[in-house]
DNA sequence: ACCTGTGAATAAGTTCACAGCA
DNA sequence: TGCTGTGAACTTATTCACAGGT
């Protein structure tokens, strides 16, 4: 490691090319240049090999990646590398959704826990998790679930975002659209859906 | 308009400003101040004032911004004064919930179609509207709907997209997990669920 | 010849400090 | 005095060009 800090945006890319260099390896290939991960994914060849450059010595002149030197690599860096509990926050539409989505495995994490305030939901089985009691969130810390998505009404996500802080939880994944405050020790990552919607049009032009 | 180029970050803060002054306006506040709105949203009030020089004088020394002016103008530049008709393709867990999500009417959103392959789901209703069969997304150029929130599995991305922009579609918000390919007038903005979550364990310190 | 790694140049975005108006 | 508007300084990120291994 030569330089003093990663940037962010280097690390929002980095789970664009673990999951590049994931199919790549599942089709077999032993190793891939910058240009041909590049083409795959949608990125700049030297923009990739900037990035790789932060963290050493990753390819070989002439040859280009080792695909599973590279991913181990990579999943060492985000912390992927083992598997991360999650727990979810919100059963309802989105919350549902999320339970069902099968797309966290490839980063292996496993979604450990579902909480929700509706008694009719609570006890009952979702994708083989059992949904339990918002009121025992502080259960987290000694499940040791360090990770939440927040799936909750905008007007109790503020609430329900200082009880998992209180209960341990170091990241969260919030998909309300507010302003969640935290001290910061806690990461918070926003996805606001109508937000991403809202600023479509104003590259659209008219007619 | 006194600048050349309108800061792409810019743009991705107006729906935040929009979404705390409609809020401010529900609550009967004619006007309000760059740090107020700031401590609201959780922004710069430097940033904000930042922001919307960009566009001209809106605000008024030693007294702040009109908010309903405010709101009109930001509307106006996101092109949210008229209201979007927006297609949904793919109605499977998430296509579902996004059929329920209440908060696309902030910003004059209007889901006025759905598609599908399943021929178990077209022709049933959710949420009012009728799941089509998306052999005619075709349909989409004649209903002048030029924005599509796409929500199929990543294998058949591409194809739909291709399918999307052959029928007129300008802009689409994407939420496979895959890089799509299209020519530069089309606008796509991808929100991937598990990439973001895979982000999160970088700044969590271990134990 | 091929492909990585990186300093340097360029571009983009944020923060500051303060002039200017109500 | 209070709060906006903005040039300038600063920080961060991207792109380029090419040296240096294989």
């Amino acid at each position: 490691m030569r330089y003093s800090r990663i940037p962010d945006e280097t690390i929002r890319r980095l789970p664009i090319y673990l999951r590049g260099l994931l199919l790549t390896s599942e089709r077999g290939d032993k190793s891939i240049s910058s240009t041909n991960l590049a083409d795959f994914i949608g990125v700049n060849p030297w923009q990739i090999r900037k990035d790789f450059s932060y963290f050493g010595d990753f390819g070989v002149r002439g040859m280009g990646y080792d695909v599973q030197k590279l991913v181990k690599k990579i999943k060492g860096i985000l912390k992927l590398d083992i598997i991360q509990k999650v727990a979810l926050i919100g059963v309802g539409n989105l919350g549902s959704a999320i339970l069902a989505f099968p797309g966290f495995g490839v980063y292996g994490f496993n979604i450990a826990a579902a909480y929700d305030v509706d008694p009719k939901k609570i006890g009952k089985k979702r994708n083989d998790i059992k949904i339990e009691n918002i009121s025992r969130l502080w259960m987290l810390k000694r499940r040791n679930i360090k990770l939440a998505i927040l799936a909750v009404p905008a007007n109790s996500a503020q609430d329900t975002t200082d009880k998992l802080v209180k209960a341990g939880v170091r990241g969260i994944l919030n998909f309300s659209s507010c302003y969640l405050s935290v001290n910061k020790k806690v990461k918070v990552i926003t996805i606001d859906i109508a937000m991403e919607l809202a600023r479509l049009p104003y590259y659209i032009p008219a007619g």
